[in-house]
Order: C-alpha cells, then sequence, then structure tokens
DNA sequence: TTAAATCTTACTAAAATAGTAGGAATTAAA
DNA sequence: TTTAATTCCTACTATTTTAGTAAGATTTAA
C-alpha cells in the first residue's frame, strides 16, 4: 500500500465516474475540469485503472470511460493498488531468508510494519466507492 | 504522519535504546552498528528526537544517549512525528475557507484521507516501545 | 591533554513523483 | 468520407523528497 497523489487523484476519478455513472461513458477531459487534474495524467491513470479492470474504455468520438462494477462492489484498496505499483509503505532495506539487512534476526520492528500495512489495508478493504459518492452528496450539502 | 525510511530508522534506533536502557548511555556507534544506520544520519535523527523530548543526551566521552521516558510510556506515534516534519499523509493541493482547490466544496475523497490519518494514528497510538521490545525478544528465538 | 562523543550546518546524490509532449488509433456524427 | 473527439501509447523532463555525506565545533571523562 503506498498513498501518493496517483493513488488519490485515482480514487477521485473513479468516484467522479459512479457520481455520473448513469451518464453513459465519462470523457477524461471532463473529469479534468471536475477534478482539476491535467488530461495527460489522467489519461495514464485511466490505462491503469483499465489493465486492472476497474474500468472499460469505449474509444472514439463520444467515448470515455464507465465503472466495470457497480461503485458498491469497488473497493478503495483496489483503486489504489491498481495505479501504484509498489505495495508496501516501508520495506527494510532487504529481507533475506535469514532476516532484514542480512543480519540472522528479523529487524526489531519488522513485525510492526507488516502490521501497519495489514492496518492500512483493512480500512481501504472496508471502505466502497459507493461510500465515497454517498459521503460527497450529504457533506457538501 | 508520514512514513519514510527515516521514521523507521527512528523507531529503530528507539527500540535499540530501550533493550540496552539499563546500560547507561548509548552511543550513537553503537547504534549505527547494530541497527546498520550510517552515523551521521543518525545524528541528524537524535537531534530531532532529542528537541521532542523523546530522549536526553550525555555530552562527552562515554556520552550517548537514554530514553527520556520508560518504554511503556512512549508510543510509536510520537517518535514518528519527531522525525519526519509533515503529518498528513495526503493532501488535497490547497484547502482554502471555501474547500479543497479553492472549489466551493470539499474534493470527494477529502474525508476519505482525514479518516484514514486518524486511522493510521490510531495504530502508533496504540504500540508503544515496550511492545516492540519485547515482541523482538519473543520473535527472534 | 586526549579521545570519544554530541552538536551544527551545509552540501549532494539518488530516487520517486508529478507532469508534459507528441502523435497514433479509433469511432460517432456531420 | 471527412472531421473532430476521444482513447491509447511512449518517451521525456522537471520538481521534490529522501537519504546520505562532509567537515568541523563543542563538550567532557579519563
Amino acid at each position: 500500500m503506498k498513498l501518493t497523489t496517483k493513488g488519490r487523484y485515482a480514487v477521485m476519478a473513479m468516484a467522479d465516474l459512479a457520481l455520473f455513472k448513469d451518464n453513459g461513458p465519462i470523457n477524461l477531459t471532463d473529469i479534468s475540469l471536475r477534478q482539476n487534474i491535467s488530461l495527460a495524467y489522467l489519461e495514464q491513470i485511466f490505462i491503469k485503472l483499465k489493465k486492472n479492470n476497474l474500468v472499460k474504455s469505449v474509444r472514439g468520438a463520444k467515448g470515455g470511460y464507465i465503472l466495470d462494477l457497480p461503485p458498491e462492489e469497488i473497493k478503495i484498496s483496489k483503486i489504489i493498488a491498481a495505479v501504484d505499483e509498489k505495495v508496501k509503505t516501508l520495506n527494510c532495506k532487504k529481507e533475506s531468508k535469514k532476516g532484514c539487512n542480512n543480519k540472522s534476526t528479523k529487524c526489531i520492528t519488522h513485525n510492526l510494519w507488516d502490521q501497519l500495512d495489514q492496518h492500512i489495508n483493512n480500512f481501504f478493504e472496508k471502505v466502497k466507492l459507493e461510500d465515497l459518492v454517498k459521503k460527497s452528496q450529504i457533506l457538501n450539502k
């Protein structure tokens, strides 16, 4: 689990798709304007979302993207995992069969980071795209 | 809450201090060797730990650092906060009185990141230095 | 007096992140 | 059949952050 603006953009864009999911394919230019993210950057992000079966594309004029699943079935964890390659927040420099940093034991804090990863993952596993859309409707009066 | 190797090093070093807390001041050269972290880098880290009242220093020969509190009273969250300046995992580009990115509303995912920060913080609030020391003794046979 | 240590400041290298650029391919609609 | 809108693809670049180095000043036990 790695947290960067790329992941944040991805979640924002997916939430945008969810909000407008009944309008047919949504093009990136619209998302770019609404969410204030550069078009070219969004394009890169959507290639990854597509590869990970989170969205479907419709090419050509009047094309765009649509969610591949209903918002209540899309976990935030999947979205973030799709765009940010690395999986862990923090790694020990090297972990061999022996242990961390080639020492004979795991480093003192090794388990702590493992647990943190699980903890963050749990959080994002529980939240669905649907939850964000609902919230944004309620909270922004 | 920002997670980098600096934070990890800080936790490792503090755990090291906790392990050897009955030996009087521990010098950074020893920690450097045991934890495989460069001395000069450790020095920088310890300046911050000291500023944040997590350790006390003893200058001069036979000097070193000691914990300012017993390990059961030192939360991991404090250690990480001490060395990593920024507090949040992810920020919206700009949040003015109006909302994120100067739009009239908070961005769709704003609350999500706030909640995540709380979630991670909770985790580190619950874990004390003592827990790490115990664990390292048990798990590394 | 010396050696071991912290303290201080400034610099630098490396990596990651964020973003740009330019054009190819596809397709709805005029 | 042409055009405009759109995704797709690849490469490049600028910026920021992170990690680390360097050099020396200061302090103090022995």
